[in-house]
RNA sequence: GCCCCCGUAGCUCAGUGGAUAGAGCAAAGGAUUCCUAAUCCUUGUGCCGCAAGUUCGAUUCUUGCCGGGGGCACCA
């Protein structure tokens, strides 16, 4: 509809170069956009003002030329109009709106796809959290979005693949084995503290005892640094597992887990550090090397490999990054909690300090989460050990509950997330609203069936019966879906899909609710039909939406 | 001090340089013989933080300031 609209102006624009009523000029991109108000038409375009520069003429003397050229031979049109200081207005001939219901159907699951990224292959790395415990609410905002991200990608038509980086070495990993080789030593019986910086809560307590059913007390035989690095690899694996588990149950997954001790023990991150140090990047300083991030805009240079001997993170990061590229991706993106802010810049100092396209790399920083309930906010500290898990988050409210409420804001923004709210079944809560509107429509086409209506949700007939202003305004909401998402990938914004479901609810639950006026099974066989097929599209609209954000449509509720 | 995010209705937030800035909640009133009331309808609300700049046009882009949150390490 709308690409069909384009090119009639584009082709009206050329026509009146071509017969020198417009000065002949590059044509400038065609912006097509749905008015906020509806007197403004279905949609409306600024191309007569773009223009007014290069032509030396009045915007709307320009509008009406092309107007004038515009050569409609489908009668797409009902009326066109200059308005305001120059805008072209488009009001689309009713008719034309039941195409819409027909492709909403032919395309099924697949309406709302695009190609806008055909071609293009992306990497989202998202969530990538330390196997050193259970994944917090946090967490939990960044794997929603990150699978709904590389979900809308994927609809847009790139080739997405979703990565998790494990951080499975390195310094947290060795006070991991500590802290659990403390509590399996206190388990037996010594008495000894925990240190400072040692991990406080209580899973540590349950991976020592399970440590210690299945080993007994043979690590006390053992060197105190083999003990410590056993403890590390149990915890590690351990708790990697519960987080895989936990993923899992929210509805997200990885095509592939990376290991950051691979790129140790492959020699990578050693490799990369001599190439730079060749290549004067690096450089020692103090009995440590120091890589020259201050080269491309960082406030100063970073340490890599420290005074004792040990790597950074930075360090495996570098080389973590440059297999990246490696692997020929058109896009990488990385997202990360906004706490890790900082580490932007130096990660891409690397990138581009290896001769990598910076282009190509993008990170999102999600906000925090702040949980309240009842308004009042819960506090959490990993340190202490208290906070909330995500698997605590899911129990209590409910993977689509969490899901949805994730998405709902820009992920730039802090979120306020109320659990007493999410469980909230009224008109406060959006889960529901969008996931009613799936419901009621399960349940009319099966009053439909009841009633011996056949080809319910197929029967493309009688559409010219769907003549209600109500019914039309639903057609060009529906097709406005594809638009959303292609948008939400372009701008890499979840939060438009949640945002546009609620639209689209709303207009259904207040369509369905003047049942005297629009009851869509009725004794009218012919309107029936009509309206099960256009509710029907909007079931399609509605579950497609809801599986981009991994949220269920269910049939009852 | 430096860096990042935010500042829009009483609250929580949308708003891809355009026309008269929108939702939900909260407040008040109403709707159910009906395809599920987890729903709908009606009623009000704005120095778009402030000030300059760019532009034909700025809530949107730039800069400065003010306010809120977060981050600064040979920690991650």
């Amino acid at each position: 509809m709308k690409a069909n609209l384009s090119l009639l102006v584009g082709q009206a624009v050329e026509a009146a170069f071509a017969a020198g009523h417009l000065r002949s000029a590059g044509l400038p991109p065609i912006e097509l956009e749905t008015p906020k108000i509806a007197t403004h038409g279905d949609f409306s375009t600024n191309i007569a003002m773009n223009l007014a520069a290069s032509q030396k003429r009045s915007p709307r003397e320009i509008a009406r030329i092309i107007i004038d050229h515009i050569v409609d031979s489908d009668h797409l049109l009902s009326k066109t109009e200059v308005a305001g200081p120059g805008f072209i207005n488009f009001f689309i001939a009713w008719d034309k709106w039941y195409k819409v219901l027909k492709r909403v159907h032919d395309e099924g699951n697949a309406y709302g796809t695009s190609q806008i990224g055909i071609g293009n292959r992306v990497q989202v790395e998202f969530v990538s959290a330390n196997p050193t415990g259970p994944l917090h609410v946090g967490h939990g905002r960044c794997a929603a979005v990150g699978e709904t991200l590389a979900a809308i990608l994927k609809a847009a038509g790139y080739e997405v693949e979703k990565e998790y980086y494990v951080n499975d070495s390195g310094r947290q990993i060795r006070t991991l084995g500590e802290s659990v080789f403390v509590r399996y030593r206190q388990h037996i019986g010594k008495t000894l503290d925990m240190p400072a910086d040692g991990y406080q809560g209580s899973y540590i307590k349950d991976l020592a005892r399970i440590l210690f059913d299945q080993e007994g007390k043979s690590l006390l035989d053992m060197p105190e640094e083999e003990a410590i690095t056993l403890c590390a690899k149990f915890a590690a694996g351990n708790i990697l597992a519960e987080i895989q588990e936990d993923l899992m149950a929210f509805g997200v997954s990885f095509d592939n887990w990376f290991s950051e001790q691979s790129l140790y023990d492959s020699g990578a991150v050693d490799s990369v550090i001599k190439v730079c140090q060749n290549q004067k990047f690096i450089y020692e300083q103090g009995g440590a090397l120091w890589f020259r991030t201050t080269d491309f805009g960082d406030e100063k240079d970073r340490v890599v490999v420290r005074t004792n001997g040990l790597t950074t993170y930075f360090a495996s990061d570098i080389a973590y990054h440059k297999d990246k590229f490696e692997r020929n991706f058109d896009r990488i993106i990385d997202i990360w909690g906004a706490d890790h802010h900082g580490y932007v810049r130096r990660v891409s100092a690397s990138i581009q300090a290896l001769g990598c396209n910076g282009d190509r790399f993008q990170v999102l920083l999600v906000q925090l989460v702040n949980l309240l309930r009842e308004g009042k906010p819960v506090t959490m500290s990993t340190r202490a050990g208290e906070f909330v898990t995500l698997r605590e988050l899911i129990g209590e409210v409910g993977r689509d509950a969490a899901r949805f409420l994730f998405l709902l804001r820009h992920y730039e923004s802090s979120l306020d997330f109320d659990l007493e709210l999410a469980k909230k079944q009224s008109n406060e809560n959006p889960v529901y609203y969008v996931q009613y509107v799936h419901a009621r429509i399960c349940n009319i086409l099966r009053k439909a069936a009841e009633r011996g209506y056949k080809d319910i949700d197929s029967n493309a007939d009688y559409l010219e019966l769907l003549n209600l202003p109500e019914e039309i305004q639903l057609i060009k909401l529906m097709a406005r879906y594809p638009e959303v998402v292609a948008t939400s990938a372009r701008m890499m914004e979840p939060h438009r899909i949640p945002f546009y479901m609620k639209e689209l609810a709303a207009a259904f639950h207040a369509y369905y609710h003047d049942r005297n006026k629009h009851k869509v099974v009725s004794d009218d066989a012919k309107l029936s039909a009509a309206r099960l097929y256009l509710v029907s599209a909007i079931r399609i609209i509605i579950r497609n939406g809801l599986d981009i954000m991994g949220v269920s449509a269910p049939e009852s509720m």
